[in-house]
DNA sequence: TATTGTTATACTCTATAACTATA
DNA sequence: TATAGTTATAGAGTATAACAATA
């Protein structure tokens, strides 16, 4: 199993390590604060944004919210009394519910998105050259075993598109 | 007040910012994770992270997290409760208390930081000269008004390091 | 009077366990 | 018996407002 550490204290590398963590708290904040405008918590906003590309179980939106299925419950009842989603009966099998967006919902997903502009203004700052490496460079982070070389089949990254 | 819309529909800059969301995601995840093996909340360890650098009066690490004051009560209690960190009164000011680590939370903190593997390992399949790169892409989407020069001093971002 | 930290309160998210209605 | 969704419960984070001690 050897762990390959990667030599922690290489100082390019922490520097590399810090400034994502800045990243991630820099866009966590925007998201927070693009939902806060919408009246929206981050899980209901996070919801909203999967039912605005389509419908789905109750259980498929928890597996994707890494949660417990109770949880949901709670978020759709949230979004429902808003007339933002609704639950929809699956006729094939009574024991489904669907959620889906109503129109408000697809709407206010399309605003919450726009909202979001920290990642996508800063960009605009880079060449499109500098965005090509920018997105090369990220894709490998997030699946390391196309290298071909150094490790774990770890592979199945199933995009947590969560966020 | 121009909002500079960054042409939201540019393929290339979706890509990017998509991939931006899918490392936020698992940063996030990965962070949660090795907060839980240490029987530890993301926000307990973020405020044990935060006190290993330095001891912080209550409202310093209220303004870290970006929450209010009556919150970092709470937290602190829990840390407290369980020996990683101690209240300590300030001689100057008897209104003022300052949180910092014990030896015991001084140590969980830094195998906290050892846990994180996410953003250090994929790394290493990067050259350094990769690594340059995406450190002087990164630091440029923080800090998008240095836009003249190509490499920011990595200016004072005063990092939120909370995540 | 202003500030620091706390308490009290209410809401949301979270996991766990038990329940229902289907299958 | 197994599955989908819900309910019930408890713990934690969050914001707001009010409070004590200190400045």
């Amino acid at each position: 199993m050897a762990r390959t550490r990667t030599s922690p204290t290489d100082p390019l590398t922490l520097e590399v390590v810090q400034l994502i963590g800045s990243v991630v708290a820099r866009y966590y904040e925007e998201y927070e604060q693009a939902a806060a405008q919408h009246a929206l918590t981050g899980a209901q906003a996070r919801v909203l944004g999967l039912l605005s590309l389509a419908p789905m179980r109750m259980r498929e939106i928890a597996h994707e919210l890494k949660c417990e299925p109770s949880n949901v419950t709670g978020i759709v009842d949230r979004l429902e009394s808003r007339g933002l989603v609704e639950r929809r009966a699956d006729p094939a099998d009574r024991r489904v519910k669907r959620a889906a967006v109503t129109a408000v919902g697809a709407e206010t997903a399309a605003e919450l998105r726009d909202g979001l502009d920290f990642a996508r203004e800063p960009l605009a700052t880079l060449s499109r050259e500098e965005r090509v490496v920018l997105r090369d460079l990220l894709a490998r982070m997030l699946s390391p075993d196309v290298s071909g070389t150094t490790s774990s089949p770890s592979g199945a990254t199933s995009s947590p598109s969560g966020a």
